[in-house]
DNA sequence: AATCCACAGGAATGATAGGGGC
DNA sequence: GCCCCTATCATTCCTGTGGATT
C-alpha cells in the first residue's frame, strides 16, 4: 500500500514545489549571483509554521546546485539550544573543516578565523528557525563573509529583529523578505494529493478524506504530511487497503500530541513539576504557581529561574499567558481540535 | 497625580561538568 | 592529574511597564 515511504517523511524535498512559484522564484533571484561566483545577499524567509518555508529554501538551493557546481549548501535547524558554538561548528562540519576541531575546547574565535579562511566553493547556510538561536551575533558573524550566502528562516520576522543588535538589524532590513502564508485548503489539497501519487498505491485514500486532512491541518503543510504519513502507516501495519476516517482522527491527534511531548520530554524536573501545577491549577497567577511550587520541591530555584521556565515553556507553545501586569496568569495551551466539517 | 506593587526579562556573575592537551 | 576551554544552569541585580492604591 506505501509506494514510496520517502515522500511522506518529513523533511522531503518534492521534484516540484505546488504554488510557491513566486517564492521560488523570489528566492532564486536573490542568490543568483552565486551561479557567477558573486556573492549573494541574505535572506529572510517568513511565514508561519508549515508554510512551505524550509521546503523551498532547499528546493531553491538545491536547483541552484544543479545549475552550478561550485556551491555548497548547509542546513541547520536552530531550534533549541543552538548556541553560537554548535552553529558555528555545524557549518564547519558541513563543509568539511572541522578535523582537527575538539568539540568542547575550542575558543569561538578559532571557529570564526575557519570560516573566514574558508576558501572553498559559495556556501549557502540556511538558518531554520533563526528566532530560536539562542545567541543571534551568528547571522552576524556569517553576514559579513561573502563567501557565505545566509537564508534566514523563520516564523515572525519581529521576533527576529529583536533579538539581533542594532547594526544587524537595518542590514537585515534592506535584504531580501520572503513572506509566506498559510496554504489554502485547496492548496494543502494539492500538495497532498501529490504526495498520495507519488507515496502510496491508487485507491488508499479518498479525495474527501485528504481535504479532511487539509482542514484538520489548518494550513500547516507539515502537519497535514505528518498526518497523512501516520495514518498510511497505522493503515500499512493493519495490512487494511486503504486508509479509514478513524485512522486519520487518530493520526491528527497523535500528530499534535506528538509535537507537544517532544517539548515535554525536554524539560528539567523542576520545569516539569512547573508545568504540571499549571496543569492542575487551571489559570495561575505567577506568585501563586511560585507559592506551589515552593511546596512542592525540597530546594526551590528562584523566582527569576522560574520567571524564565515560564518564558521557555510559552516559547516552546507549552503556556500561554494571558493578561499583562498584575492580571498575567499562565494557561496552558488548549488544544486545538478543529472538527472536520464547520 | 504620585506611589506602590507584581511582573518581565536583560546583563553580569558564579558554580559545575566535561572534553582535550600536556 | 592538572590546566584550559566551553556549555549550561541558577542566581543576583536591575530596569521598565502597567494596573492598583492612596
Amino acid at each position: 500500500m506505501i509506494r514510496d515511504a520517502r515522500v511522506l517523511r518529513a523533511g522531503f524535498v518534492p521534484q516540484e514545489v505546488e504554488h510557491r512559484d513566486a517564492e521560488v522564484n523570489h528566492l532564486s533571484s536573490v542568490l543568483r549571483p552565486l551561479t557567477d561566483g558573486d556573492p549573494a545577499e541574505t535572506a529572510i524567509v517568513t511565514g508561519p509554521s508549515g508554510a512551505g518555508k524550509t521546503c523551498i529554501s532547499q528546493f531553491v538551493t538545491e536547483r541552484l546546485r544543479e545549475e552550478a557546481l561550485d556551491i555548497e549548501a548547509t542546513y541547520i535547524n536552530c531550534w533549541r539550544n543552538y548556541t553560537r558554538f554548535r552553529t558555528l561548528y555545524q557549518i564547519l562540519d558541513d563543509i568539511g573543516r572541522t578535523i582537527d576541531i575538539h568539540r568542547q575546547s575550542t575558543p569561538h574565535d578559532e571557529l570564526i578565523d575557519r570560516l573566514q579562511q574558508y576558501d572553498g566553493n559559495r556556501t549557502v547556510v540556511i538558518l531554520d528557525e533563526a528566532d530560536q538561536l539562542e545567541d543571534t551575533s551568528v547571522i552576524y558573524d556569517l553576514h559579513s563573509l561573502p563567501q557565505f550566502a545566509v537564508i534566514c528562516i523563520t516564523n515572525n520576522e519581529e521576533d527576529l529583529f529583536g533579538r539581533v543588535d542594532d547594526r544587524l538589524v537595518s542590514r537585515l532590513r534592506a535584504s531580501e523578505h520572503v513572506r509566506m502564508d498559510k496554504y489554502a485548503d485547496e492548496q494543502l489539497f494539492d500538495i497532498l494529493s501529490a504526495r498520495v501519487r507519488c507515496g502510496l498505491e491508487e485507491d488508499v485514500i479518498t479525495d474527501e478524506q485528504l481535504y479532511s486532512i487539509a482542514d484538520a491541518a489548518a494550513g500547516d503543510a507539515r502537519l497535514a504530511i505528518g498526518i497523512l504519513r501516520t495514518a498510511a502507516s497505522t493503515a500499512d501495519r493493519e495490512a487494511h487497503g486503504r486508509i479509514t476516517d478513524e485512522m486519520l482522527s487518530d493520526a491528527a491527534t497523535a500528530a499534535r500530541t506528538q509535537i507537544r511531548q517532544k517539548s515535554l520530554d525536554s524539560l528539567t524536573p523542576h520545569q516539569r513539576i512547573v508545568y504540571d501545577i499549571i496543569k492542575d491549577d487551571g489559570p495561575v497567577s505567577p506568585t501563586g504557581i511560585y507559592e506551589e511550587y515552593v511546596e512542592e520541591v525540597e530546594d526551590p530555584r528562584t523566582k527569576r529561574t522560574v520567571r524564565t521556565y515560564l518564558s521557555k515553556m510559552s516559547q516552546y507553545n507549552l503556556l500561554v499567558a494571558e493578561g499583562t501586569s498584575r492580571d498575567r496568569q499562565y494557561t496552558l495551551v488548549t488544544e486545538a481540535t478543529p472538527s472536520p466539517t464547520t
